[in-house]
RNA sequence: GGGCGACUAGCUCAGCUGGUUCAGAGCACUUGGUUUACACCCAAGGGGUCAGGGGUUCGAAUCCCUUGUCGCCCACCA
């Protein structure tokens, strides 16, 4: 059979994929085997798979191939979000292309609109994990919105409400007014922004003064209710119980004194607007001050604008600001930065808003989520840096809007049956409201037809806290057979821009409907940025597509791309060249098992080379695997791949395969083939996380004699003793090899010219690898001597001499000049040491184990001092 | 404004509670190589006052202080 020489991942990936579906190895049912559970951070279900997705769904796809590799019941739920924002954004966008109206339409018409799109667009992503090699168990696939998931959220905010933790307010929320919503204080970014800081000047009623003010928002002198200056000012003091007169509306206000306001800033003088700022809405409350709206819902200036009715608010910015000017009441302006909320998905300006919302009380429901990380560790964030943050958030934590003006989204259970603000029932369907509406109200006449449903959906994090519960129906039947299983999961792989958004609440969730941990360690991962460290975005078109990608490196390729540099919370920088290299370890592989699987075997003698060669990778394999395993244990991904790059790319197929491979067209013994054979399985074990469908391509072609099931639920090697010392000693003949290999390049031997070779052996080194030097080196032999060898180039390991007869002339003045430098440079750090040594303090304060160190490294110098020196006197 | 974190080779990063893992890795670079697994390869090399300054110590990349630069999170100053 013809095998190529170069890795084909495309011919592969798909055949694999199927055959791991058809055989069911992603699935998971409830056994007596230990569960590892990982539910997916649902993307959203409209989206599309990008560089962060990538990343993310590499490592929970390692983490959950290698715990079933490890004999555990591996569970990754896989899912998406309605994300109802960024969806209802995208469909109201796509109705006004097709000349519909979304005002036009009824709730259930649009919703309709809505779930065509989902149906249209849904799951893209989910198929485009598949490529990357994800391992979900599909038949557990979810979404946010599906019958039973929803029902799980309505049921907890009915059980929130009853427990009193969910309440109606009257509040300054976040207003987008792009997408016509409420956010909660987490879907503001705040931005510095370059803006103007305006001074007005206001008449005083009755008088002759002014005053003047600066604003950074000229346009909201139409809800001005009020001027405040400090107490503590006596530049304003004879103004004290005058009033004041807003510009162009001509209102006239009361001037008020409180002790917030900040002297230093502007002219120390504040306009109050209470229906647009919240410090302003404080102020008001505490004076008792008259609330003027001037904003429609989409921020154009309502009635109260007067002229300026029905502009935007920036252009009516300038507009008052003209017209301010040109009456000469702007006084002056300056450039001024300042912080200005913008929403998280629509990047629109958020204008603080009075209205009525729902809102969850989170004090009480944070505090076990809190103990569970900060005291009783419970809860692992790696890396530990993030435990900061979250403490800070949690401890600090508000009570969260939960409230939005959408309809994608579960609409909130909440039933009016008259026109007062406290006239409403909340119940998990229309039919139990009109219960407790009757009792409530005594009245036994209600019929549904007198209840009307609150208009407004849930937050679509209010559906997704409950994830690790919900999508095994937790919430609904408490003590069903997968909840009790897979709950609490083990590992959740996200990013940390949504530590606060989800893993927090889902946090306090957990704790809240199970009494336990939603999961046991958290991954946060880095964002994902270009070479030059800038983000990637859609914008910058700096994100490459990534099914190109693994179109063209491989998944296995983008794989190791991506985990080859990126520690847990460390940013990624990303750089296409690492996928290459991912695609060439590929390949290297691939040559090793078509090397391997190119010899002719016969029964014949082991040679003894081949014997202590499979030895000593056995024990560099065990040493690796040691490594690894303590890689895993902290997530540190990359450093476990790199551990796995150099024991398979140096020690196996560097130095191994060199070692045992037979000469030309010359078969290889049994035992050796037996034990290559069985080394790159175990090495194919170990990097199958990483690396399935090379893996699985290569055990498959191995196992094609043999019948064996697939690779992808075979066991992890087992770990055994590390035998140190053959390791130390190879790494003495190592450098044996190296410096044979730096004389035939200085002198231009060919390796396929054997070469005479001795050896003083002055640090009585064992000959365990001089089969594999002899091989290595093609050497005729080695001679152990105790004298310098004549007309020979030289070179030294430690203290040990070694002799490579040339038979041409051998340049005497050049081997001085080695051999004196590298004398002097010996002599230096003996001095060094010595000087260190000959130190009381010292000697008296360093352990001994480092005190000894020295002293070692002091006989070691003398040691080769004196070679250097004889060999030096035997050439003069 | 408050907090957190970083700064080590050209690049990306390891270096835990001070001393044999102490100056490292991978990539890149230089030089040589048609050694029949692989040029997506092999071999041999070069390269760093561990951001600057100070301190503690017998000993500091590692601990403390300080300056600088960058990043992130949080925060209502018009």
């Amino acid at each position: 059979m013809q095998i190529p020489s170069k890795y084909d991942a495309s011919q592969v990936e798909d055949k694999w994929y199927d055959y791991w579906m058809k055989h069911r190895y992603f699935h998971s049912e409830p056994d007596e085997r230990e569960p590892y559970t990982i539910v997916i951070p649902p993307p959203n279900v409209t989206g599309v798979l990008h560089m962060g997705h990538m990343l993310n769904n590499t490592i929970q796809d390692v983490l959950i191939r290698r715990a079933r590799l490890q004999g555990k019941n591996a569970c990754w739920v896989p899912g998406t979000d309605h994300a109802s924002i960024a969806t209802e954004a995208k469909v109201v966008a796509r109705l006004k292309e097709q000349g519909i109206d979304k005002n036009s339409l009824s709730r259930d018409e649009f919703l309709k609109h809505a779930w065509d799109w989902t149906h249209e667009y849904g799951g893209v992503i989910l198929e485009q994990l598949k490529k990357l090699g994800c391992s979900c168990d599909w038949d557990r696939t979810k979404f946010t919105m599906d019958d039973d998931m929803s029902a799980s959220v309505i049921k907890v905010f009915v059980d929130l409400y009853n427990k009193g933790l969910i309440y109606r307010g009257y509040r300054m929320v976040n207003w987008d007014p792009e997408a016509k919503t409420t956010l909660s204080d987490e879907e503001v970014i705040h931005e510095e922004r370059q803006g103007n800081l305006y001074y007005l000047q206001y008449k005083i009623e009755d008088s002759e003064d002014t005053l003047t003010i600066a604003t950074t928002r000229p346009e909201t002198i139409f809800g001005d209710t009020a001027i405040c200056i400090n107490p503590n000012d006596e530049r304003f003091s004879h103004l004290r119980g005058k009033k004041a007169i807003v510009p162009i509306c001509n209102r006239v206000i009361p001037i008020i004194e409180d002790d917030y306001v900040d002297v230093e800033f502007g002219t120390g003088c504040l306009k109050v607007t209470p229906a647009h700022d919240e410090n302003d809405k404080a102020l008001g409350d505490k004076h008792q001050l008259e609330v003027i709206d001037i904003f429609n819902e989409d921020a154009s200036l309502n009635s109260f604008g007067m002229q300026f009715e029905g502009q935007d608010r920036f252009m009516a910015r300038k507009a008052v600001a003209k017209v301010l000017e040109e009456t000469g009441v702007l006084v002056k302006t300056e450039t001024h930065t300042n912080k200005v909320g913008t929403s998280e998905r629509t990047k629109a300006v958020i204008e603080p808003r009075l209205s009525d919302q729902w809102f969850l009380k989170m004090e009480d429901l944070a505090k076990p989520a809190i103990k569970a990380v900060l005291e009783d560790r419970d809860i692992k964030l790696f890396p530990k840096k993030f435990e900061n943050t979250y403490r800070h958030w949690m401890e600090n934590i508000r009570d969260w809007n939960i409230s939005r003006q959408l309809w994608w989204g579960q609409q909130i259970p909440a039933y009016y049956y008259g026109n007062g603000k406290e006239d409403f029932v909340v119940a998990e369907s229309i039919e139990e409201a009109l219960e407790i509406a009757k009792k409530k109200t005594n009245n036994e006449q209600l019929t549904t037809n007198n209840l009307t449903q609150d208009t407004d959906a849930l937050d679509t994090w209010f559906s997704s806290w409950l994830w690790p519960i919900s999508v095994f129906d937790g919430i609904r039947n408490p003590e069903n057979a997968d909840i009790s299983y897979y709950y609490p999961t083990n590992d959740l792989v996200t990013g940390p821009d949504i530590l606060f958004f989800w893993v927090a609440r889902m946090i306090v969730s957990g704790y809240e409907y199970k009494g336990e941990r939603p999961f046991e360690n958290v991954y946060l991962t880095g964002l994902v940025r270009d070479k030059q460290r800038r983000k990637m975005s859609k914008q910058l078109g700096n994100s490459p597509d990534a099914l190109k990608l693994i179109e063209e490196y491989g998944a296995d390729g983008v794989r190791v791309g991506l985990l080859l540099s990126s520690a847990a919370g460390n940013d990624l920088m990303f750089d296409e060249a690492l996928c290459n290299q991912g695609k060439g370890f590929a390949n290297k592989i691939w040559n090793a098992f078509r090397l391997i699987n190119g010899w002719e075997v016969a029964e014949i003698d082991q040679p003894g080379s081949s014997k202590i060669a499979v030895a000593w990778f056995e024990a560099k394999f065990q040493n690796a695997l040691v490594d690894i395993e303590d890689h895993f244990s902290k997530y540190r991904l990359s450093d476990a791949l790199m551990s796995m790059y150099k024991l398979i790319y140096d020690d196996f197929c560097g130095w191994f395969l060199e070692m045992i491979k037979p000469a030309y067209q010359q078969p290889i013994d049994t035992k050796t083939y037996d034990a290559a054979i069985s080394i790159l399985e175990n090495n194919l074990r170990i990097l199958h996380p990483f690396m399935p469908f090379l893996t699985e391509e290569i055990w498959q072609h191995i196992t094609e004699r043999q019948s064996r099931e697939a690779l992808i639920v075979a066991k992890w090697p087992e770990a055994k003793v590390v035998n140190k010392d053959l390791i130390s000693e190879f790494d003495f003949a190592s450098g044996v090899i190296s410096g044979i290999r730096t004389i035939r390049k200085q002198k231009n031997i060919a390796f396929k010219d054997a070469i005479g070779f001795s050896v003083i052996n002055n640090e009585g080194s064992k000959k365990t690898f001089d089969a594999i030097i002899k091989k290595l080196g093609n050497l005729e032999a080695i001679d152990y001597v105790s004298e310098a060898v004549d007309g020979a180039q030289t070179f030294r390991v430690k203290s040990n001499e070694y002799f490579v007869p040339m038979t041409g002339h051998i340049d005497v003045d050049t081997e001085i000049k080695k051999l004196t430098e590298e004398l002097n440079y010996t002599e230096g750090f003996l001095k060094s040491v010595q000087k260190k040594l000959s130190n009381e303090r010292f000697v008296a304060g360093a352990p001994e184990q480092v005190v000894a160190g020295e002293k070692k490294k002091e006989a070691d110098a003398l040691a080769k001092i004196e070679t250097l020196k004889a060999s030096l006197s035997s050439l003069k």
